[in-house]
DNA sequence: CTAGAAACTGAATGACCATTCAGGTTAAGA
DNA sequence: TCTTAACCTGAATGGTCATTCAGTTTCTAG
């Protein structure tokens, strides 16, 4: 079934991206989104159970293209350092070439966890995984302060980049470039946990 | 009428807090509103126009009294710097021992956007900017770098902040304490942005 | 104490939409 | 060409609430 037709699946999948981003999830109907697929509604529910199921399909669709991507363009780095100010660009640069997925991660990600208690967003931990290792390492070089604790860190720093993220997602004209964006924020971070 | 019982407004406002933390918007019923309040269902349109009406009067509360909150605290320090540390420890604070208005910032301010495309949350806004005045006042009296921007500097502060309480407000067992996260927090950030 | 207004109540209404399913279409093999 | 299983369709169903409002209670002022 999702093997006959994988192509119809995708179409849905983006199809819900869209309106998703539009509306918010409550407000997005199943109808709305079997028409923007060219489907018919039921259709929806020969390649999903519910609702809910579509929402969770797409992330973890879209975050395991984001997490290979990243971990992909981290790969390049071998300095620490460099690889967080990567992270930081790699980043932002997702939100502003994916608004769509951007604004999905940024309020349903949040809502997710209320709106299926049971449903733990494991790609989501690996994706904070990846900057927590990225400290980790360098702690081991001796390049960032023994006192700083990854699990701390590794979210304030997704925090600051995804709050970032969060303003340009709702503001018609981004005031700040991406560029200029990540490279302060990398600095903030870099310079505050830097031996 | 909203002065003749300003006690059973309170009223409807709490309840509507404990109801949205714990359920999400849309899956709160202003039947369990009322009841939690104990009122009939009617009298919540007393009171409200919408249900939308009592999460905008819900976040008009209670943002007044954060912001009220945090100038009255950290008007007691002078220095820029401490102010910063100040804050965090703050609006840590605020999260542990207020969890249902944490988590309904957390994930409705995000909702908001989309849900009521016009509000404007200038509350929230005011809060960023205590932030943002911080920072400026720091760097006129030359703590803070000259390259650092005011503007991307609040948000990301705020964000890490905001991160952080997100991990408390989901996971049962806080695996920090608010004194070593909020110490942690502003001791990236202002060893990021000194001079 | 009494009339009228203001508040309050909760059952009834009606809109909305996820989900279903009886019937149609397609495609592949014989 | 015929069969039939897999797919697809979209109108109909049913459940779920937000919101209303006719009727009741409480308050206020005269």
């Amino acid at each position: 079934m999702r093997q006959k037709n994988q192509e119809k699946y995708k179409r849905i999948i983006d199809a819900a991206t869209k309106v998703f981003a539009e509306k918010g999830f409550y407000k997005a109907k199943v109808s709305e989104i079997a028409q923007q697929a060219g489907v018919a509604d039921g259709t929806i529910y020969i390649y999903f159970d519910h609702k809910d199921d579509i929402l969770i399909s797409l992330f973890e669709e879209k975050m395991k293209e984001v997490l290979n991507n990243m971990k992909e363009q981290i790969r390049s780095e071998t300095d620490p350092l460099k690889k967080i100010e990567k992270f930081a660009l790699v980043h932002l640069k997702l939100i502003r070439d994916n608004k769509d997925i951007a604004e999905i991660i940024q309020v349903e990600l949040r809502q997710s966890s209320k709106f299926m208690k049971n449903y733990h967003n494991t790609k989501f931990f690996e994706y904070l995984d990846l900057i927590g290792d990225i400290i980790e390492e360098g702690k081991e070089r001796g390049l960032i302060r023994d006192d700083i604790l990854p699990g701390i860190a590794k979210r304030a720093f997704f925090g600051a980049l995804d709050e970032m993220s969060r303003f340009w997602v709702l503001s018609k004209k981004p005031k700040y470039d991406i560029e200029t964006a990540s490279e302060q924020i990398s600095s903030f971070f870099i310079n505050g946990i830097r031996r």
